[in-house]
DNA sequence: GGTAGACCTGGACGC
DNA sequence: GCGTCCAGGTCTACC
């Protein structure tokens, strides 16, 4: 079966799946637009998604007219469906109305390929808890590190695709949370092991909602109050988190944004967290994104 | 409130 | 091939 998603628009797929590395990440995979299509528009994103019933199922997400085309292989129960466009409308922000950001920015050379791109929209996990636990695996590591961590807790803990063993889902809360720390470790995800697991636990039980988090009536300061009470969670780890919420009122910063900021309005001296700060407060509460969207002049 | 050290791993580098 | 050093955010203990 498939179901027919519109989008807010301007919407393009590929400017969703490319505008950070979650794409790399398990269970996603991309096929660039170069491998789908003669004249390079297009691209396929597929997934693995454990459903609220148990059952699992393959995604295949392709443009579709003013939104995205969902394609399911099984047929679903109603319930199954709306699961589906839930979680589909959460990763690609098909929701999400940037006009105002385009507003703010028109003008702005560095920012000036936002708009015509349809730009603006961040590629986010089905759920918050996917969202945070691959988050935590970004923290004080590589991408590569990042990119393999999530691999093998799909392939450990993530439930099989039937009659495909090979493809899983990405684990469910209850299911990192009958782990122990050793297990995760083994799954290399050294000193992250316990924050995951702590985390996850929490979810399984109900002791902690993250998916409230995704509430648009929870003020902004409160829900990185919330985000920093998460073991493993700092300033950058939140910064991050609230981008993928909606909320673009903190620059992530991290190694490479200090970098970035410093070639571009430093002539590469050493900048600290004031600096990349001062750099982009003047977006005010578009900020996270003009940074994220920034034309660097040396990337 | 600010700071130092520990945490874990992969990659770069020197031998 | 082996050993050493470093980069990457966050937590905890300490001042």
């Amino acid at each position: 079966m498939s179901l027919s998603l519109p989008a807010n628009p301007p919407f393009s797929l590929s400017a969703v799946v490319e505008s950070h590395g979650w794409f790399q990440l398990a269970p996603f995979d991309w096929l660039r637009p170069e491998a789908t299509s003669e004249d390079g528009s297009g691209g396929l994103l597929t997934r693995v998604e454990e459903l609220s019933s148990g059952r699992v199922v393959s995604l295949r997400l392709q443009d579709g007219g003013d939104g995205v085309e969902v394609e399911i292989r099984d047929s679903l129960t109603a319930a199954e469906e709306r699961e589906i466009v839930n979680k589909v409308t959460r990763m690609l922000q098909l929701e999400r109305d940037l006009s105002a950001f385009y507003e703010v920015v028109r003008g702005e050379p560095r920012l000036a390929h936002v708009e015509p791109a349809a730009k603006g929209r961040i590629l986010c996990s089905p759920t918050v808890f996917e969202d945070v636990v691959k988050t935590i695996l970004t923290t004080n590591v590589q991408w590569s590190g990042t990119v393999r961590m999530a691999k093998a807790l799909v392939d450990q803990y993530g439930t099989p695709l039937p009659g495909a063993r090979a493809q899983r889902a990405f684990p469910v809360p209850e299911r990192l949370a009958a782990e122990d720390e050793a297990s995760l470790r083994s799954a290399g995800l050294g000193y992250r092991a316990p924050f995951v697991l702590e985390l996850a636990r929490a979810v399984a039980s109900g002791a902690r909602d993250l998916e409230v988090l995704t509430s648009e009536n929870l003020p902004t300061d409160e829900l990185r109050r919330r985000l920093l009470s998460i073991k493993g969670v700092g300033d950058y780890a939140a910064a991050s988190l609230m981008m993928l919420l909606g909320r673009y009122d903190f620059v992530p910063i991290d190694s490479w944004a200090r970098t970035m900021v410093s070639r571009e309005w430093h002539d590469g001296a050493p900048v600290g967290r004031t600096e990349v700060e001062m750099a982009f407060a003047r977006w005010g509460p578009w900020q996270g994104l003009a940074y994220w969207f920034w034309a660097w002049n040396s990337a």
